[in-house]
This record gives structure tokens, sequence and C-alpha cells, in this order.
DNA sequence: TCCGATAATTCAGCACTTGAATTAGTGGCG
DNA sequence: CGCCACTAATTCAAGTGCTGAATTATCGGA
């Protein structure tokens, strides 16, 4: 039901967009392989690759041994060719890390945003200087740079220009991207953090091959990815996926977003650190872990516990019978070292709870990379562009500069 | 982040079908305008439209007048090219309805299926039967019929052939499919009801024109469809949108689906009318419009229904969290006999409770078809199909039979 | 009857994929 | 040592399809 024009043209950026994605995502392969994988006939990808490797996106990269015959010869991305980069916006730190196109860190620049609520001016100064810092630690070219992808906190609406909405620490439409391209000229892509998260298990984690998968993620707060059909699902003004704020319990706990009975307001670290009632120190995450260190000796942190992984299955089973996913991953610094100790409980809960069938489709699995794989999945923004633009070709017509 | 090939062949079937979705929904349109709204150049709009006429799909349809200059020559789908076939088939009738390519109805069928749990085979011999008495009382050759689409109660799992899952009925893993079959050669296009009704919501009633838009659907049930970039959301195996059995009450009322606290619980008619205790008389709609009625005399009628409404507030908000739609469609024949009356307070509780971005962004409307569109939306379907594959171009090597 | 205006069709030029034929590398065997 | 079988990669004619410019069709008005 689509409307756009398609001419012989997109057939060309199609297939070339197809084929970087499998030398992107299955690492070095050779071109009988991309010819399988892809459906196109081996003439066809002789030549598109021929012209990716004059382009320089693609290099060889090896033989593969063969017992009489010509060996195959690998291919892939030539993780020179550019590099990205990709910034952690939380609301006490800023991490603007540089990688090449194979994902490896050149560069990582860390930055305290300083106590209260955060000044989005001095944020966006933050990532202009940790992308120039980044840059020049990694010794690279700023052409070279093929965008920037920034993760943030709170809900991101896309316009022409991205606005930043995140009540809890008085941020609404804060118009970011502007701030932030006052301070660089690179290209910018910017999204929810939760969002790049999910982007980031999807292509290198525990959602790797999944077509439909939800990353339900707990921290501070509580948010999800939503993957449908390959990609992340983003609503009409890319705020979808704020499973923190739906009710779960009517009426129940009012929740610092102004509703009652929010999911964040039972099973967010910050709620279950209120609820526990016991003073502990520490930051929050040390404050955490010693509440679910305490459960062994305590029975009110073993009570507490117990009920949080009621909330967090029925909260599931919700995501399962609404989403009907294959695979369902809980992550979040939070949510790691809550679901390390009560993913059993919690998938007998979401048993207990979901439909029989679509429960029976969806795989509940704990997070891959970590908490500290946002700014990795905003790296993936950029290079999620360029592997749809079918590698930058130049432009028709050379301009004299 | 596909891997499809694409040939040359494509741009053709992609522009056709892109050509043909417009002269569906957008009624008769001239040429011109035709290369305006797709973008391709008058040139392809003229030979596509050519091929699309000579194989009967289009025709002329009049001219629109001119002041000096060639007058257009308007173009529509042949209502006649095709007939379609959609069926409701619900837990207590089999209502089979024929029509032509403007959806105009031709035929229709209705029959009981009588009493107690119904009966897959019983179901699947009405539904067969209806088609071919649909077809018999149209007086339509039966090759002109171009499929059967079919919306059950239950959930629909999609695999090779489609199987039902309908819990409250006692059916697990019904073969509806292979049953219908037994008793016709047409082609077949199986979907969940509460999915087909927003399809034709979504072509012909209040989602017209919306890329996101979520169906809330309540009768003796509680269902939804989602409609993520102009398409129906199906999932892994086509359970999607179970709404009705997402929690919303931590631990609360039992369902009939074996969890606890499910919106369905609270604000189904079946569970309303259980909830309101006092005895009403005839089935269950006369029930509940007697009980709605009641509520401008009765305080208890009045306490319930004001409840109900704060469930459903809940419960959409909850969509507007989740999905950020740009419309949120609540029908189904509870739905709109509550709506009707409740609406107001509905958009008050689901203000209070959801995001304000995402809720600013949402339009909350009452279904514009009623709950009887479920077969016209039904049949859809095989309309859908036709228009994906660009109108069915004869095979490449015509078969002597 | 001719003219200006607008709509539709035709066609050369170009972009692309395919499938068959051809060329390119390897190891084994006589 | 040279030939052969085998597999991989490249080349190229054939076929399909879109675009943009030129051409043709069809109107109202002077």
């Amino acid at each position: 039901m689509n409307s756009r024009r398609t001419t012989v043209r997109d057939v060309r950026r199609t297939n070339r967009s197809a084929l970087l994605s499998r030398l992107f995502l299955d690492g070095p392969v050779s071109r009988l392989e991309l010819s399988r994988l892809t459906g196109l006939s081996a003439g066809t990808v002789s030549n598109v690759t021929g012209e990716l490797i004059d382009e320089g996106v693609v290099v060889e990269a090896g033989l593969v041994e063969s017992d009489g015959g010509r060996p195959r010869v690998l291919l892939r991305v030539d993780p020179a060719y550019g590099y990205v980069i990709g910034v952690d916006v939380g609301p006490t730190r800023v991490r603007t890390e540089l990688f090449d196109l194979s994902m490896r860190a050149l560069a990582t620049v860390d930055r305290p945003v300083g106590a209260g609520d955060p000044d989005p001016g001095t944020v966006a100064a933050l990532v202009a200087a940790g992308v120039r810092e980044a840059v020049a630690g990694a010794d690279v070219a700023a052409e070279r740079v093929l965008g920037v992808g920034i993760g943030v906190f709170g809900t991101v609406e896309r316009g022409r220009l991205a606005l930043v909405h995140a009540p809890t620490v008085g941020w609404d439409a804060v118009p970011l991207e502007a701030l932030i391209r006052a301070g660089t000229d690179l290209p910018l892509f910017i999204d929810n953090g939760a969002k790049t998260l999910g982007q980031a298990e999807m292509w290198f984690g525990a959602g790797r091959g999944a077509r439909h998968a939800v990353f339900a993620l707990v921290g501070s707060g509580v948010g999800a990815a939503i993957v449908t059909d390959g990609t992340t699902y983003q609503g009409t003004s890319s705020s979808a996926g704020e499973w923190g704020h739906t009710a779960i319990v009517y009426g129940g706990r009012p929740c610092r977003c102004g509703g009652r009975g929010c999911l964040e307001a039972y099973v967010g670290a910050q709620s279950l650190l209120d609820r526990y009632g016991a003073e502990l120190p520490g930051d929050e995450e040390a404050r955490l872990a010693a509440l679910i260190d305490a459960a062994d000796r305590s029975a009110a942190a073993d009570r507490l516990l117990d009920e949080t992984a009621g909330y967090l299955g029925v909260g599931i089973a919700n995501l399962v019978n609404l989403f009907n996913p294959e695979r369902i991953v809980l992550g979040g610094w939070a949510g790691l070292a809550l679901g390390t100790r009560l993913l059993p409980r919690i998938r007998e809960v979401a048993a207990a709870q979901a439909l029989a069938h679509p429960f029976s489709e969806a795989a509940i699995e704990l997070s891959r990379l970590g908490p500290d794989a946002v700014a990795m999945g905003a790296a993936t923004l950029p290079i999620a562009e360029l592997v749809a633009r079918g590698g930058s070709r130049p432009p028709v017509q050379a301009s004299s500069r």
C-alpha cells in the first residue's frame, strides 16, 4: 500500500544495500555465498561487489581453502572505510565512543554532567566536545566520520530537528539536536537510549536473527525497545515503547510521570529502593546490589524481590500477549542485576499470566551486551543509514568542491 | 536490512501495485493525477494503465470537464472484474457476504451455529455452504471470485494452514483452514476477526489515512488490531494484539483466559454484566443496553459504568504510551454502546494517565462502521493480495488447462 | 477554421539483472 | 611435468522497464 515510485535505479540501490548488509552482519563472506544468501545471480554479485571494492567500502580478506578447485575470495567491509561515533547521553554523564566499521572502539570519552537536573546547553556542549575529543584521540580525519548517533534518556520527538521530553528532570521539548548542531557539522542521528541499546542487542547481542523482539530495560526508570519485522518501531513521533509507563496496578502507586500504577513505580530501581525503606550506602547501583545481596539473609528484602519478579513477570506477559515476539530480552543495569537472580521466577509468573500460545513462541532471555552498549547501539544508526543508501555512491555530478 | 533479491521486473510489479492501490482507494482518478500521486512519469502511467485496461482490471469512467484543453479521462477499478467474499465467523453465528470490487454487498448469508461451544466441523461446513450460497445468490461465476477472507473469533496461528486457538470455547489449535478447504476450492485468507474489523476501518472508516492506529474492540471479550506503518501487525505467529489479556490490575479478578486482572475481566461485556449482579432479560446485547439505560436512574449501574470508563481509559493510555499511534478507535458492539455514553470520561482518564506528549498526538474516536464490518474487512484480504501482486498478470506460459 | 491549452502516447536512451559461455585458479594423478 | 577435473569469478547478449522529450489527441474560443 505504499506509493513511492520505483525506477530501475532503485533496483541497484536495493541490491547494493542487501549485499552490504550481508557483508556487514555476516562478517567475511565469499561472493558465491553472497549469491546464495541474497538470491542474486553470480554475475550481479560480481558486478556490484566490484563497484563496492572500487569505491573502497569493501575489501578482499583472504581466501578460503578448497580441495581441488579455485579457492573462494572472502570479502568484508573495510573497517577503515569510515568511522562512526556513538554517544550515550544519560542524566548524569555523557559517554562518547568512536568506532571503526568493525565496531572496534578506538576512543572513549566519559564526562559527568554535574549534580542536579541536567542543563540542556551543558549537555549539548559536552556532546560536541566529546565528539571532537574522540576524533582527536583516535587520530582520525574528521571527514572520515560518517555520522554521530546519540542515545538520549527521555523520549525523542523526531521532527525536522529532534526534541527531547524528559518530565522527570524538567526537560520539555528541549531542542537538543539544534543545540548540538551548533557545536559540530557531522551528520546527527538522535534516538532514545533504550532504543539504541535494543539496536545494539539486535545486531550484536541477544536479538541476533530475530524478526520480532522486545527489549525490556530496567534501570533507574523502565523503558523498552520494540523491534517489529527487524526494525525498531517508532510510532507517530518516535515515542513508542514507553513500557515503564503502562499501568499494571489500576489506581496503584503514583508514578513520577504523573500517572498511577505504572510498571516503573514497582520495578524501577529508584522505586525498589524507596520501597525497601532501610537506608543503604553508595550510589543507586551499589544500593540495589546490596539489596539483592541482602535477600539471602533478610526476609523483607527477599519478599520485595519476589514481589518484583511478580510485577516483572506480569509486565512481560503483557508484552507477550500484545506483541507476540519470538524473543524478550531483559536488560538495563537493574534488569541484569535482578534478572540474574530472578529470571526463573519471572518466567514462571509470565507463563501463568500470558496466553499459552504466544507464550510458547517467546524466549525470555537476559541481555548479552550489558548496559554500556547504548553508545555502541547509537553508533549503528549512521551505519544503518549507510547500508540503507547502499553505501554512498558518489553523487552523480562530482562538484569541484 | 532485508535480503530478498530485486530484479528489473519487480519494478513493474511495484509500480502496478502502487497504481492499483491509488485507483482502488482514491476512487476514479485521471492518469495525470495518478502520475502526481505516485511520482511516476506520465509515460509510465499511460503504459501501465493501458496494460491494466487490456487485462480488464481497470476501466475508463467518464471525463472531467476542462475549460479549454483536452479533458482528463477518469480511471477506476472495474467493480465487476472480480468478486470477493468475506466471512464473519463468530462463536454463535457465521455470516457470509459477497462483494464486488467497489465493496457493494451483492449477497448475504447468515446462519446460527447452534447453542453450546461451537463444533469446528459444523462451523467449517457452514462457511463452505455460506460461500456456495452467496455465489449462487449473487449469480456470479465461481471463477470470478478472487478469494474468501475469513475473520474468526480467537487467535489465528498462521502457518502453512491456519490454526485457531480459542480457549474460552475449547478450541485448541483447531485446523479450521484445512476443514474449510475440504468444502471449497477458492483461495482462503484467514485472520482474527478483530484484525479484519480493523482492516475495514482502516480502508473505509475511522482509520483512513492513518499510518499508525490501534483499533480497540470491546464485545463479549476484548481484542485489538494494531496497525503500524499502514499494515496490521501480526507478530511471530499472528497472535499479536491481545489487548484484552493484558493485566491492568495486578493480582486482580481472575480472567477466563486463566490470568488475573486482565482488561477483559473488567470491561468485557460478559464481565460487566456479571459484575452488575441484577438479572436482566434478553441476550447479551440487550442486557448491556439495559444496563447503560439504567445508569440514568440506578446509582449502582452509574457507578459500574464510571468504573468501566476508568478501566478503559487506563487501558487506552497504555496503548498510547506503548504504540504512540495517531489514532485510537474504540469499536465492537459493546465498545460502541459504552463509548457513545462514556467517551468524554474515557478521554479524561486517558489524558490523566498517559504521557503528555504521545497523548497529544493521539486522537481517540469511535468506530464508524459498526461491529458488522468484520465480514467486509475479511473481504479486503483477497483484495489486498491482488493489489500487492499488482493485479494478476496472466502467468508467463499460458497452459492449455 | 485555426489557435492556444491541456492530456495522453510514443520512442530513443539508459540502467539493470539474468543465464550461458568463458576465463581463472587449485589440487591430484599418471 | 603436464594434463584433467573441479570450483569460482567474469563477461556479455538478451530482455525488461523507466524517463524525458517529442508527438499526437482532444477540447474551447475567436
